[in-house]
DNA sequence: ACGTTGACCTATA
DNA sequence: GTATAGGCCAACG
């Protein structure tokens, strides 16, 4: 494994439940701006990875639940951002804004 | 080896 | 405000 995909996997670990992020927000942490494409590739190796990592909790920049189909089924990302109080509807984040966590912000 | 695709973002019209 | 275009790099067929 690249340093690369580590770095994106901490930082999916280190956001506290009840929060959400998105990719461009990592990307930029990672100084890897632009490239927000890989952070969702990396997102999907996680399937493979030993360690859980929360993808749920990471969506794209309008809060919209893009990669809800990567999961075993659909609908399941939805629930487990419900069962940590995160309201979800039409597959969208409702007070995304409020919700959104930084990395830049917390990992400094 | 080459072309296409993809859990995206920013910029211009 | 929505619509279209471009860019980015790795994995898949």
């Amino acid at each position: 494994m690249s340093d690369f995909y580590e770095s994106v996997f901490e930082i999916a670990r280190q956001i506290p439940a009840g929060r959400v992020t998105s990719y461009g927000a990592i990307a930029r942490c990672l100084g890897t701006a632009g490239s927000s494409r890989m952070v969702g590739w990396a997102m999907n190796l996680s399937h493979r990875q030993k360690v859980y990592v929360p993808a749920h909790r990471v969506v794209n920049r309008n809060g919209l639940l893009t990669g809800k189909i990567h999961f075993g089924s659909p609908g399941e990302m939805q629930e487990l951002l419900e069962n940590e109080g995160i309201i979800v509807e039409n597959d969208c984040i409702t007070n995304f804004k409020t919700l959104f966590w930084d990395p830049m912000l917390e990992l400094r």
